[in-house]
DNA sequence: TACCAAAATGAATTTAATTCATTTAAAATG
DNA sequence: CATTTTAAATGAATTAAATTCATTTTGGTA
């Protein structure tokens, strides 16, 4: 086998698989995993039920092939809609629209995600890269001195992808659509966060002067915030 | 039929009808929609199979009755856990402990809940029950002072449940167990949204009234952030 | 062109949900 | 209490769909 026709043998075997996985995406978005039928992906992607197990082990393997796909994507596209150039708060607006969006968007994929049970580990693997244009945004404001040191990142993460995630289904059960307002009270919520200390001083009931100091920067963020649009 | 007759009945279709939900809920937990048999199922709730499709008419429907069931006991438990006497704050910290303590102890059901697509509408009734949960202590504390009239409910109801349950996703995807400092993190970052601490409300450095002119600064700075979109 | 290995096919197999004709149990009737 | 009627339960038979595999087709190589 020549290198070159080696590349277009792989060439046409990549062709096919993306022809599956496409077939496979839209089959499984619109029907869910169960009503999605083997043999419509097959007459879909034009391959013989057969072709698909020689590209996938099985069913909830092939799912895992467009879910890891799906996340991939995501991932470049967040990448684009970044300026890193920007402040932390901008960037960080801008990722969480681009998120909110798309989620919205494909809604139907996203919720075959986190399917029940057996998931293999490596399933989520592209999720994770995802997960780390978040941290990478966080780390560039800390090194750039513009959150705190102490910056909760692990917890504002959870805040992060669990409130645009659960503001997702709120938006699409009662038929609403994107609305960028969440993401809007969504940073104000984690500006207001990064103002203070970690918050392992359970009770300690701050005093006024901590609270003023706080309400302080928060105006600042505020207006930073305004300004940048 | 005599009443006392017709109790007897009921009470025994009901027994049954727990047994099957019982050995449901244990294998669907256990193995997943997909790995889970009806036979398994039937044979775990000592019927035969076709009995469970007099009770349920196929097998999303069971689960579907598997799920209400399940949320519609952490409703009550949840009620139980909350002291209704105690401040908004420290009721929103009890509920806050039991939602994540619930949903990490039984993730597995939980993961079930928002399956992709073919869920009806009502299937969810029983999760919206549980959100009025929220509501209800968010309700209380406006009414009571505790809370500014303006708080965004909506959305903090999306951030406290998102939270908690990317949380539990953390938490479980790690290896981690029930960790209350999540909760306690996140009812900092709510209360610092709402710029209240009832307690601090009290003594004084700067005056409440300065506080009162800052608040109402930021209000409107963030409302004109808000219209500006 | 002839050969080989890789790729593709789709009919046959297997697995599991769902149905339904039959049996069993319970309630009503007289 | 015996008989009839109705409801509930059974599990073998049916159906649907995933998966396998013996056979065919294709593309590259000598």
């Amino acid at each position: 086998m020549s290198s070159t026709a080696r590349n277009t043998t792989r060439e046409r075997l990549e062709a096919k698989d993306s022809a599956i996985l496409d077939a496979a995406e839209g089959i499984f978005a619109q029907a869910g995993f169960d009503g999605a039928k083997i043999a419509d992906i097959a007459r879909a992607a034009s391959v013989a039920e057969g072709t698909v197990y020689l590209y996938y082990k099985n069913k909830r393997d092939l799912l895992a092939g467009v879910i890891g796909r799906f996340w991939s994507q995501l991932t470049l596209g967040a990448e684009a809609a970044i300026n890193k150039e920007a402040s932390t708060l901008d960037q960080l607006e801008q990722f969480g629209r681009y998120h909110l969006q798309s989620i919205l968007d494909q809604f139907d994929l996203v919720s075959l995600t986190y399917r029940a049970q057996p998931q293999q580990a490596q399933d989520l693997d592209q999720v994770r890269e995802y997960v780390k244009v978040f941290d990478r945004i966080m780390k560039q404001g800390v090194d750039r001195g513009e959150l705190p040191a102490h910056t909760p990142v692990g917890h504002l993460r959870d805040v992060f992808f669990g409130t645009l995630e659960f503001s997702s289904r709120t938006l699409k059960l009662r038929g609403r659509s994107y609305d960028h307002s969440v993401v809007t009270n969504l940073l104000f919520l984690i500006a207001a966060q990064d103002q203070v200390k970690p918050a392992s001083l359970e009770t300690a009931a701050p005093s006024n002067e901590d609270l003023m100091k706080k309400l302080e920067s928060i105006q600042r963020q505020l207006k930073e915030l305004k300004t940048a649009k």
